[in-house]
DNA sequence: CATTGACCTCAACCTTACCTGAGGTTTTAT
DNA sequence: ATAAAACCTCAGGTAAGGTTGAGGTCAATG
């Protein structure tokens, strides 16, 4: 662990093992998120990295975001929109949560779409190449021909 | 298109290009299959692949399962359930479907949980390392540190 | 002050779900 | 009969999201 100061007992700078061990994520995530411009920080003088303890909120916005089903890109991209390059604060953290809840609830509502679908097509099991929501997602209606 | 019948105008036995077209899946993804364990068919003289009409329910099947988050070996355990390997007929389709019904629904409810929590979460922005119910998904209470 | 654990970089590898292209054969249509 | 379209195999590539290992440096501890 990064020597902690006094005062506190809390470290002010984190090493990568710290982060790892606090944010759940292992090291070579970081680097990896590092790489992908999700994550930076500084180096020590031997060339270490060294992180804000900011890090912290900021991963654990990243891996909530993952599981709304963003990818990382587009959580770089939220990420970027921070007004120079600062740390995600509470009021950011808000406005990017709202917008990913949105997507979300977009997901979700595909979900729910295809459970209601499968409980209509379990039942009659036609699975008809041009009336069977199921195959035919997008309500393309085609030449009339049925699979079996 | 492989030869039509004289009396039905629909083809016995299907090319892979006609369950390409038939099916919305490429050419290469049905070799992929083929090498995945999902689809089978047999050879006619010239080496090529032909299959029984029944092939297109079974990539209709494969697509809806993956649509409903299976992975494509999950979809081949589900499918080798099939007694004495036959193609999958509506029963079949009933059974499989109910279980990834309840797979779906598990998916759904997990999705408006984390949708729940961002909403209290969008408020309270704290995300607190061991109380925030965004951050500690298992809900694993540790030792006690906040992370801003 | 030596050792041991933590770090460093870089390249290579992994899994899932496919796609692309080369080089060659078969089928179908004219 | 021949040309075009479709098919074959096999190797290698892609994208996402990481992991693993080699070879070498740095830092915390007895």
């Amino acid at each position: 662990m990064t020597k902690r100061t006094k005062k506190s007992g809390l470290p002010q700078e984190l090493s990568v093992g710290d982060v790892a061990r606090r944010s759940g994520v292992t090291v070579s995530t970081l680097h990896f998120y590092e790489t992908k411009g999700l994550v930076s920080g500084y180096r020590n003088a031997g060339n270490q990295r060294r992180y804000p303890r900011s890090i912290l909120r900021r991963v654990a916005v990243i891996r909530i975001a993952q599981r709304a089903g963003l990818s990382l890109s587009e959580i770089r991209e939220a990420l970027e929109t921070l007004p120079d390059g600062r740390q995600p604060t509470i009021r950011d953290w808000r406005r990017m949560s709202g917008a990913w809840r949105d997507a979300l609830q977009d997901r979700i509502e595909n979900l729910l779409k295809l459970r209601d679908q499968l409980d209509l097509c379990i039942g009659c099991g036609c699975l008809s190449l041009t009336d069977c929501p199921l195959r035919n997602p997008g309500d393309i209606k085609g030449k009339s021909e049925e699979i079996t």
